[in-house]
DNA sequence: TCTGGGGTCCTAGGACCC
DNA sequence: TCTGGGGTCCTAGGACCC
């Protein structure tokens, strides 16, 4: 299978509509005033190559890149290139697609040969949308997924069981997808801190740590092994969710009790939108400066806003008052049919 | 230095039942 | 007086991904 990945797509897609950005250090993230809390969305490898990345606050990244076009998030114009981009993967000769994400897909095929395939997609997604992709062949999703990243930018790479280990033995485990820095910190207490020392580990020697599930899990991973089927089934959400970080911390009650309202309306809004009622609320709220406590709990199915409404406000009474507030959530479950295809990013269970 | 917003899934521990 | 063993459901919290 492939797994097709846009390359730098937020900034690509900025440029695109402003050619005179081309070869410019652009960073792409919250409302493009990095005196805001925000952090970074997307930079160009223009941009990346001062150190500025996903995930990094503006503020830190403006203070890097002092000649930086900062944008503002424009998620409409990203899903519609995405969806030019899903599109013409979903048009290539026997394809299967199943999508990971706005700028990601991976795609089952049957071909005698996997790079020209790879190359003949890049060419669509380029010749339709002007957008470049870097490809990754593999035999297992795992595989497809990781052999992207050594084919960046614009080119392709495959990896299989026959190259794994000698390709990625070496490597810290937090190249893996679904290794982070705390998962791998614990496996370096068990001695391991390469690929090959986690492929090589007996998956029960990590039980203890890990537990039944996530144990042999990891092994499997640094194995680079894992299902090899690519599901092209409508993902179905398990729930939605709203979350604002407030540019300045709350302390009034009465702007707390506004802000859930607002939020639980917004949530309201997505779960009505699809017909689907709610079985669950969440409440989440962080305290200045980074102290966050979610309360949740099971609701009787229900469509009835003003039934939500007074549930969230009941979790919302557990707040405390003299603290002041950063940010706020509210997270509604919905009931899934047994069949559904869920798992947006597959890292867990699904394969 | 100061940390978004939208998701998924796993684990531990308590409550409760037989 | 001491307190099995299995099961399910729920909540809180954590980790990871894009």
């Amino acid at each position: 299978m492939l797994h097709v990945d846009l390359d730098q797509f937020i900034a690509a897609v900025e440029v695109l509509r402003r050619p005179e950005l081309a070869g410019k250090p652009v960073i792409v993230g919250g409302r493009g005033d990095p005196t805001e809390r925000a952090v970074v969305s997307t930079a160009s490898y223009e941009a990346r190559a001062f150190g500025v990345g996903s995930g990094m606050p503006l503020r830190i990244a403006a203070r890097k890149v002092p000649d930086a076009v900062i944008l503002p998030v424009d998620r409409e114009a990203y899903l519609e290139a995405s969806d030019t981009v899903m599109a013409t993967l979903r048009a290539q000769p026997g394809a299967t697609v199943q999508v990971l994400g706005w700028d990601e897909a991976f795609m089952g095929v049957v071909t005698g040969n996997p790079e020209a395939y790879a190359r003949e997609v890049q060419a669509a997604v380029l010749q339709r949308t002007r957008l470049h992709c870097s490809v990754g062949i593999g035999d297992t999703l795992l595989r497809a997924k990781v052999a992207t990243g050594f084919g960046k930018p614009a080119g392709v790479f495959r990896l299989t069981v026959d190259n794994w280990l000698e390709v990625m033995g070496s490597l810290p485990t937090t190249d893996l997808w679904g290794v982070g820095a705390k998962v791998s910190a614990r496996l370096a207490t068990l001695g391991i801190t390469t690929v090959a020392e986690l492929a090589a580990s007996d998956p029960q020697y990590l039980v203890p740590e890990f537990g039944p599930k996530m144990g042999p899990w990891y092994a499997q991973l640094g194995r680079g092994d894992g299902a090899s089927v690519v599901d092209a089934t409508p993902w179905i959400a398990r729930g939605h969710s709203r979350e604002t970080t407030f540019q300045r911390d709350l302390t009034n009650p009465a702007q707390v009790d506004a802000a859930v309202r607002e939020l639980t309306a917004a949530v309201l809004d997505d779960v009505l939108a699809e017909g689907r009622p709610v079985i669950g609320l969440t409440l989440k709220v962080r305290y200045a400066p980074f102290d966050t406590t979610t309360r949740a709990h099971k609701i009787p199915q229900t469509s009835d806003p003003n039934e939500v409404l007074a549930r969230v406000l009941d979790l919302a009474a557990d707040i405390e008052a003299n603290r002041p507030i950063r940010l706020l959530g509210v997270r509604a479950e919905m009931p899934m049919p047994d069949d559904a295809r869920t798992g947006h990013t597959p890292t867990r269970g699904g394969w």
